[in-house]
DNA sequence: CCTGGAGTTGTCCTA
DNA sequence: TTAGGACAACTCCAG
């Protein structure tokens, strides 16, 4: 029998692992929940949640032929292969560095053991080596990357015909249940966050069609302003492999040269650039890329970094964005950037604490994609924003959620301030406040926990001194 | 090796 | 009210 390991390639199209497994003969679909090899990348809270739904409705698409295994997948494998009449391994290949080395080492023990080990392109539409400069080094900026580097690169490859019925291995194999994997949190943190999304493979085809046919002719603006649906929401079912960026890619790089498709299309290009940034450096999670950015100095302040966590801020376009991160496992990019500059800027706090804060609330967390924006945002990653680019949250909440519908969903309690202070409710007068929203600034929602113009130009005078 | 052009997503001040 | 320039130089990339 020939075995396929899923990791994140959770689906049943498109799978090129899936496919050659089935081409082979009999399957035997397998997850190992790996907690051993990824040390300090182990999976968030709000992956797991993910995870555990992505898992069950893949089950339900293999007909309950998927078996679940828990610990060190080198030993599972090898387990299964000893016990069992195993003639191949088929995967899908990851990118992490820790998932990189562990997949060299097995492949070395199962071809010691004569049994062919097989990996594949399921995740990525240029793989990191192939996309190098001229010199063979890999490219720092991100517009020639994609347009030189990916565009004069062999075209992605099309997504494969579905293979018709799966032949599952018969043999009895002794695995554990999905609930024994324990993704679900013991205090049931996690109703709000599943009743928001469909986590299913059906589900992310859902959610690409609907973007397809309203969402991604208004994107180059429209992206902009999160109470709009102009953004694709893929970024969680890329994550978990439950669609694949060739199926994203074959779809929409034939529709010509409109500069909505085209701005869609580099986003999927900036996730290829991050994970090409994590292949060639792989300190990109934990270490600044720019080392001069080892002398920056940031500020420990817990307060402030738990004001932000937990939407607290005083600030309502962060606020909102944070409580939506806590409510839904998501935040729309645009508030993404608003709140991870307050966080690095404002409160001059290390990019790192936002980083963890993100992998672990995100069900869209990605290690590359996490840190290689947190590096962006910070100054020091490739490609980097400028120093002197401060978001300002009052401009940017007034001009991109200019009715305050997002905001106020998400900061409820700042439902009857009226447009002209929605984003600086403390400057309203008093009574106005209290007779129009029923609160008082300071008791039903914070007070700034920091001056804007003050903090912009103390980060300005830290980066300066760089 | 040298050189010139360019670089996701802004803000603030001034005329 | 609005448009335009300054912000500070640096690194990357390609010719």
């Amino acid at each position: 029998m020939h075995v396929i390991w899923f990791r994140q390639d959770l689906r049943i199209t498109d799978n090129p692992a899936l496919l050659a497994a089935a081409h082979s003969g009999d399957i035997l679909p397998i997850y190992i929940l790996d907690d051993v090899n990824a040390s300090s990348y182990r999976m968030g809270g709000a992956s797991r949640v993910w995870l555990h739904h992505a898992l069950q409705s893949l089950d339900k698409d293999l007909s309950g032929n998927l078996r679940f295994f828990s610990g060190d997948p080198k030993e599972v494998i090898l387990g299964l292969c000893e016990k069992y009449n195993v003639n191949g391994v088929h995967w899908n290949r990851c990118y992490e560095p820790w998932s990189i080395s562990r997949d060299k080492e097995i492949k070395n023990l199962l071809r010691r053991i004569s049994v062919s080990a097989n990996s594949y392109n399921g995740r990525l539409l240029w793989e990191p080596w192939d996309v190098l400069k001229a010199d063979k080094t890999p490219y720092k900026v991100f517009t020639p990357y994609f347009k030189k580097g990916c565009m004069n690169a062999a075209p992605p490859r099309k997504p494969i015909k579905q293979h018709g019925t799966f032949s599952f291995s018969k043999e009895d194999i002794s695995s554990v249940s999905i609930d024994a994997l324990k993704l679900l949190p013991d205090i049931a943190w996690h109703h709000s966050i599943v009743s928001c999304w469909d986590m299913s493979e059906q589900g992310a085809l859902n959610t690409w069609y609907e973007f397809l046919e309203n969402g991604i002719y208004d994107y180059k603006e429209g992206r902009n302003f999160p109470s709009k649906k102009c953004v694709s929401r893929l970024s969680p079912y890329l994550h978990f492999g439950q669609i694949s960026p060739h199926q994203i890619w074959s779809e929409v790089s034939c529709r010509g040269d409109d500069d909505n498709i085209i701005h869609f299309l580099s986003e999927i290009g900036w996730r290829e650039f991050s994970y090409s940034l994590l292949y060639h450096f792989p300190s990109l999670p934990s270490e600044n890329l720019q080392t001069k950015f080892d002398r920056f100095p940031w500020r420990n302040d817990p307060k402030a970094l738990k004001a932000w966590q937990s939407g607290q801020t005083g600030y309502p376009i962060v606020d909102a964005g944070m409580r939506e991160l806590w409510q839904t496992g998501y935040m729309h990019n645009r508030v993404r950037m608003i709140a991870a500059s307050f966080l690095v800027k404002n409160l001059l706090l290390d990019w790192r604490h936002g980083e963890a804060w993100f992998w672990d609330c995100l069900v869209d967390a990605d290690l590359a994609s996490n840190s290689a924006s947190w590096q962006w945002v910070a100054g020091c990653g490739a490609d980097a924003a400028p120093y002197f680019r401060v978001f300002n949250p009052i401009t940017q909440g007034e001009k991109f959620d200019p009715t305050g519908e997002y905001t106020r969903h998400y900061v409820p309690e700042l439902k009857g301030v009226p447009d002209k202070y929605l984003f600086k409710p403390w400057e309203a007068p008093d009574d106005e406040l209290k007779k129009n929203a029923g609160i008082v600034i300071g008791q039903d929602y914070p007070r700034p926990i920091v001056d804007i113009k003050q903090s912009r130009l103390r980060a300005l005078e830290a980066f300066k001194s760089l």
